[in-house]
DNA sequence: GATGAATGAGCTTTCATTCAT
DNA sequence: CATGAATGAAAGCTCATTCAT
């Protein structure tokens, strides 16, 4: 008996084979619409185009994702979960070994520098080219009063106001950063210069 | 009718007559399609409803501009050079009257203010519906890159590395107004405060 | 001044003309669309079939009807009107010369076989294989209301309980014409000895 | 295990219980396709919900039917059926009891408006949304033909003419409370008292 | 047999652009 | 030149049906 029944011991596999492969086409269709957005752009982004380059049909694209829109929303919201992951960190670091403003600024500026320098051009895509909806622009507010909110945290035994100077801070390192590494501006120095020059304007003001 | 002198006489009065028609007819399809957009945004602007708003044809669209991306130039070109126009009325200003550092600040962030309350409808609508052109790209960045060379040239005598603080000045000054003002982010205290503060910061940081 | 001023006089003509051709195609397109229901039914009634039977593009349905659904509406409306014109005419018949109820039975009898005779294929379609809309089914409603309406007038002052005898005529006159015209069920003799036993028994129900 | 016999003695209790099977299966399909039909309407049936509503998979649906519409075949036959069976009952009342042909009308206006009492919102979906195939229309004609021609029987001693009276009675009686209990149809008066007149109205004209 | 993921033809609708008038 | 009717490629999405597991 033991030896052969294949049949209980079978079908959850079957079931959880068939689960992977739903993931799995998942996944193929958001990596396609990724790559896509980063490649070329919104508007080379439609749902045929995205089941073509993920190797499915189109029937498969909307068995997973009820609109188009959908897919966009998967995008941005592991894009911003990255976001997330990194003010987790970098509040551990805070907590960790941040005695002075200074060391606050430094690790929010450094924070912003890798959170831009990571997939650049899907970045850029979501930022500059994608329509975001209502919905999709408060979800990208809520990380930034997140990141706001922590980083007064950790001002306030530290500084005078840290309410409005966590918003400064806050919103300088990420439009900087994002400027230097994400739009191709043209800057005089490197960005490396730049984010050293940010750190010490920052520090500055938050000691003021 | 004098029907001798058709040509070099008649012309030049005609073609000016025309010319001032076809100029008009060019101002209505960009007032038009200006107001769709501050109104209505992107997704509403569309060849036809333009022209239907302008009280042309199509047809006569189609006859003052190749394609629906040309009118968008006008717009953004008309967009930039009221910024430009600020820009050369700062660098006035700034002759006139700024004798510290910052005070270059000041009308630095002032400027930014007030390109940033000007029609901040479309200003939205062309910095985060419109999915600009390389090239349109390119025309802002220009702008960006002649504000900075300007207020270089203003902090010239007054401060240390003035063309890398002149870069982190203008991009800050840019960036913050145009989150205030523009996006509508939830803000602890109101614009008009955190424009002071933005100046003290950079003040801070120009005489560093 | 007269005889040389074709401007003037030309405009009008090219917009009319222009509107002679917008009529045509809205013309040509609801032909298309009306033979294709009455020949291939409901099913086979697509926006792309339409226009290719119209020989006009799609494009061009979508200029004069907002949807689909449009166009089955003014199918409808004409295949309604015609009812009604048959309801203005049979109202007059019987303020001419219906002298008895049974006068008024013959004429609403009449009425429903002329009506149900013209066009049986497309009344089939429209009947069995369309799916109306709430709003569509109200039209065809407020047409049978009208039918029972003036009916119960014509029948005031020959007899009793009018509305409801009606009411009764007006459902059995069509129901039964229109199942011997439309829907093709064998019947053991001939649509018109039905539709002259249909006056006998309806005759006998109005003097009842 | 019986090695010996495996054919005859153990597949018939094994098909028989896969027929048994096969058959709840093929049960809890139609009822859920029935529901979805009276519930939610024609538009609303596909066989992804049917599958789903009826807790199998869209596979197990195409074992057991070749295509949708022979589910919609299995509906409208058990529809038809009910149908037969109210016949059938009311032969058997109409050979009990019916001595007049008042009765027999009585009778046959009770059965319809039983028939049509019965699940309306079912028989309103089939008879109106749904677009039935030819053979199904014949399948429609033969039950109608079916009760015609009882009706003609039971007359037969009693009127005069009874094959053509049987016609109009039936179709009338059918159509009259067909539209008074499926269509919603403003009338001035209770069904019942519908119901009532129609009798009247088909009392008279069978003794004609 | 049962499952349900996958398919893809086909539908409705939009809109930048053309061209006969 | 002006007009606006006409075009048709292309997009988003549905659903009856198939087929690998």
């Amino acid at each position: 008996m033991t030896s052969s029944t294949p049949r209980q011991g079978a079908r959850k596999p079957v079931r959880s084979a068939k689960q992977k492969r739903a993931k799995a086409t998942v996944e193929v269709i958001i990596e396609a619409a990724t790559r896509i957005l980063s490649d070329q752009g919104w508007d080379a982004l439609n749902t045929n185009t995205i089941a073509r380059r993920a190797g499915v049909s189109v029937g498969s694209l909307y068995e997973y994702f009820p609109n188009k829109q959908a897919i966009l929303d998967v995008i941005l919201d592991r894009h911003l979960s990255k976001g997330d992951a990194l003010i987790a960190q970098g509040a551990k670091d805070v907590q960790a070994g941040a005695t002075t403003a200074q060391d606050v600024v430094d690790l929010l500026v450094s924070g912003f520098v890798r959170l831009h320098s990571d997939d650049p051009k899907l970045h850029r895509a979501l930022s500059a080219d994608v329509p975001l909806s209502k919905a999709q622009h408060r979800r990208v507010e809520a990380v930034r009063e997140r990141i706001i909110d922590l980083t007064a945290a950790a001002l306030a035994d530290k500084v005078s106001a840290p309410a409005m100077k966590a918003t400064l801070l806050v919103d300088t390192a990420d439009a900087l950063t994002h400027k230097w590494l994400i739009d191709d501006v043209g800057t005089p120095v490197s960005a490396e210069t730049l984010a050293q020059e940010l750190k010490t304007m920052l520090g500055l003001y938050a000691l003021a």
